[in-house]
DNA sequence: CATAGCGATGTGAACGGTCACATTGCAAGA
DNA sequence: TCTTGCAATGTGACCGTTCACATCGCTATG
């Protein structure tokens, strides 16, 4: 190394293939613009020294971060890490790095999540925590860049949105269960506490009841108790309980595959036949579902392809960046909804008659 | 705003707060140093304006650019991320941001993944990926920063190790299953490619192998052609494919909870009796091996304590960064083994003899 | 043969903070 | 009253890169 102690910069690298450091520079940048032999002598010295361009120094300069910021609920869930993976690859080809923060499902949490995101200037935010502050709004707006929101289509939208309607999601799920011939019919979601929320997943609920509801059937045995996040120990629990309040249950829709998955592990331990006894709907399409004796019926969303699509939305919003006027006109927000399919498997079944 | 189409930076604040901008950094970063009064007409400024500071900026100003890297091999996988928030969480007392890069198993993949970290000039990587490419640690080393390699101790560790061994983990397995009196015993594991490889893995395959060599047993039956990553549907599979060849079988462990699930589902489809007929053992813990019929024994490591571990030994060693000499003696390096333990849970059984 | 034109390279000034080192004002002690 | 010292604030340079523009040398053209 040239200097001690200290990482080689561009000037370091200057000096030792004898040219000026806006060559090197170039060399990265536009390696078209400089004559092979060049380019050759400085990418000699640039090995020699193990040197690597500081974005953050770039950054300062372009006033482009590369940085595109995402918040999500939690890492842990199958859905949202694909949703993550996603995004990242379908960014990756115009070279921008995920910031990925996550909220525990805590409001108060996804606003400093976006505070401490906002301090290291990303080009766009893509939003996949529900539940928002109006602080959060606030903030996003006036920062002005882009802002995605992905895996609901909110009523008050904070920019555009891809996604899906989590009550539609609902109310397909109850119109199925009904379409079967049940009629004591339940449901499992999240709790709603003062600053933990799950909006879509209490969306999906909200959803369900109001199916019920209209199809005259009865809304007392929906369920919105869930620990957040709902996982399969929670979703085994609230089936207990539920099975213990009503033994002549017909079906039940969870919110959440995982607490599908659980409730579906309760029912065998008590020796209750699905889907002869009773049927059961989840939400995810998780893998796991597709595996279980019986497979899980559900509602898939290719959150993948979510990300992916976000990914694409965001890359063609900052293209321009060069072209189009200042920013006089925020490119109007866009809404796409990506539907949701319903996957029946073996856990729901018709009624005999 | 002040001037338009610009966030605002330090120099609107002070002008509208009438001070100089160091004052204004000043309420950031030693908020006891300044007036009270001063402070109150700072950040209301602040708060007019809308102002959030650059941390590129400020990196470039500090030398510390604040994050701390983790490259895993993926993030859908709950341990991993259960890792990854965990790091998050204990890195955050001391400020420092998770910038995460995963490369779905792939070697090439990883390298990409360190030089593109390296050009954010993290103050520390956290390795989860365990096959490098040589170049990666040559990268790793002329950086000059600590290094993690965490969830294995490899027999070549970059830098500083907080794990486990895998190789131990399938001795373990073994001399579980067969202190129960298997002896037709097989395991499931990751197939080596070229590239994609998942080296834990192996190894815990490996360990498994020796210790059913020692113990003087066959070990014919330990198959590593899983497809990387391994799911609870390639578990499915190769469970399948192993009862197809060898139907008198007693006991498997499989390297990986997620295929031991599928395994298990697969046995419930053919109407094997675990753990009448079968014993199967997993490897990992995760939460779905609780709630199913019957709940799967395996071998557990907290992944989530694993990450917390590495945050603090980051922050302890970034700490006296001002301290110590510039960097002649770097810190020695640590290995710390977390242990694992086994967990008999309903899916192993002794011999009927 | 002069010169316009172009491609390759160099120059100096930002970008937005923060560092080390002044400078100022004021209270305590000689 | 005159230091001395400290707390509060200001000054200019610098972090590493890239921008806009200038310069250089060469070739094609009239």
């Amino acid at each position: 190394m040239s200097r001690p102690g200290r990482e080689p910069t561009l000037r370091d690298v200057s000096l030792r293939a004898g040219v000026s450091r806006m060559t090197v520079t170039r060399v990265f940048i536009r390696p078209d613009q400089v004559l092979p032999e060049t380019r050759a002598r400085v990418q000699q010295a640039v090995a020699e020294l193990g040197y690597v361009p500081d974005r953050a120094a770039g950054s300062l300069a372009t006033r482009r971060s590369g940085f595109v910021g995402l918040v999500l609920p939690t890492l842990v869930n199958g859905n949202f890490a694909a949703l993550a993976e996603g995004l990242t690859e379908s960014l990756r080809p115009s070279g921008y790095d995920l910031l990925i923060g996550y909220t525990g499902y805590s409001m108060q949490e996804e606003e400093r999540q976006v505070r401490t995101l906002l301090s290291r200037r990303p080009e766009a935010v893509v939003l996949a925590a529900s539940a928002h502050r109006e602080s959060v709004g606030r903030q996003l707006a006036r920062s002005g860049i882009p802002v995605v929101e992905v895996a609901d289509l909110p009523e008050q939208p904070l920019g555009h949105m891809i996604g899906f309607s989590n009550h539609a999601v609902g109310v397909r799920a109850a119109e199925f269960l009904i379409g079967l011939g049940h009629t004591r019919i339940a449901a499992l979601g999240p709790a709603r506490c003062a600053d933990r929320r799950d909006l879509r997943g209490e969306a999906r609920l909200a959803g369900f009841s109001h199916a019920l509801a209209r199809a005259g059937l009865p809304t007392g045995l929906v369920r919105g108790d869930g620990a957040i996040p709902l996982s399969f120990g929670e979703g085994a629990r609230l089936m207990g309980r539920l099975l213990d309040e009503a033994p002549d249950l017909q079906a039940v829709f969870a919110v959440s595959d995982l607490a599908a998955v659980g409730a579906l592990m309760e029912c065998r331990r008590r020796g209750i036949d699905l889907p002869g006894q009773l049927s059961l709907l989840g939400f995810g399409n998780f893998e796991i579902g597709q595996q279980t004796v019986p497979s899980l019926s559900t509602i898939a969303v290719d959150f993948d392809a979510l990300g992916r699509r976000a990914g694409r939305l965001i890359a063609a919003l900052l293209r321009p960046r060069d072209a189009g006027p200042p920013s006089p006109s925020p490119s109007p927000s866009m809404a796409v909804d990506v539907g949701f399919t319903v996957i029946a498997r073996q856990s729901t079944a018709g009624v005999a008659s």
